[in-house]
DNA sequence: ATGAGTGCAAAGGCTTTGCATTAGG
DNA sequence: CCTAATGCAAAGCCTTTGCACTCAT
């Protein structure tokens, strides 16, 4: 039943929550609690927790990922989780281009960004791009889209490299 | 064994190949064969059957879609072969917004481009970018990795929204 | 009390691997 | 001849599900 719901996922538009870019931490969490609400979920313990995560974290985060730093929440709750905070809008998640997924809070929870991807050590480093920068983008993705007469609701930059970590060895 | 290797991909630069982007399709094939014999593989049947298909379909497949169009290689068959051509810098794993990996030819062996994905129906679209766009994202690209002392060696902008198909029903 | 949420364990589905056979150099 | 390449079937691994129990309203 969740796979029918999770096909219907679409971009959770904000209403009268529009400024919550800069959201202190309780903010944040009464606004998934709303998310969650919409779609008669209720914000527990166990999903607090995976968004509390996932808030400090400043980078998607992997199952493994976790489980890991929760290790009393099971793997399965987890799943779960993530899979209702997704149909919420309250997550997202992302391919990284190894095999596994990651998950981020949605970027109406947060602010846009984009994604540095380190071939060496696999490692994902969230940037946020200056509004110049961003106008740009949108424009060149609106304009490549149009050709194909795709209709272009968001876009991932992703840069792959080796982050400074990785070069110093 | 695989695993290791695999662990130890990366670009394959261009020697004394640079103009293949406009290969025909038999140079395709033996550029394939030079990329394999460099890893001390033969580019065999199977292998020239998954290639081939690749680079006659237009964008990403996933496993799936490869099992489907050439049901005479077992998928265990196209899992190595896949597995192989990687390493051997000839195909490209990508990850899609689902849960499927999809596998394209190299940009050596091809040309740099982008991609569409459709969320309604999955598809991947194959686009490429006029010099001018590609000069101007690579330049933004630099910026963006500058700032967090990350090496870029190659992007990729991916377009999330609706394919012209999906937007007729 | 009533339905959502959660844990645990079992089931599923896609990938990878082992091993024996075939083929290419 | 010798090593790579293949097929098939078995093994693995991550993810999803079933079911009973707990919790919140």
């Amino acid at each position: 039943m969740i796979k029918e719901i999770v096909a219907m996922i679409r971009p959770v538009h904000r209403e009268s929550h529009d400024a919550h870019v800069d959201s202190s931490h309780d903010e944040l969490h009464e606004l998934v609690e709303v998310h969650l609400h919409r779609i008669d979920q209720r914000y527990t313990p166990g999903r607090q927790a995976v968004v509390e995560l996932l808030a400090t974290s400043g980078r998607p985060l992997s199952i493994s990922d976790i489980a890991h730093a929760i290790p009393d929440v099971p793997r399965s709750s987890a799943y779960r989780h993530l899979s209702d905070l997704q149909v919420a809008g309250v997550v997202r998640r992302i391919a990284a281009n190894d095999e596994f997924a990651r998950f981020e809070l949605a970027e109406d929870l947060t602010h846009h960004h984009h994604h540095l991807l380190c071939s060496s050590c696999g490692r994902v480093i969230d940037v946020t791009p200056t509004s110049d920068f961003e106008r740009t983008v949108s424009a060149m993705v609106d304009e490549l889209a149009r050709q194909q007469g795709f209709r272009a609701t968001s876009h991932a930059l992703d840069v792959i490299g080796h982050c400074a970590a990785c070069q110093e060895t």
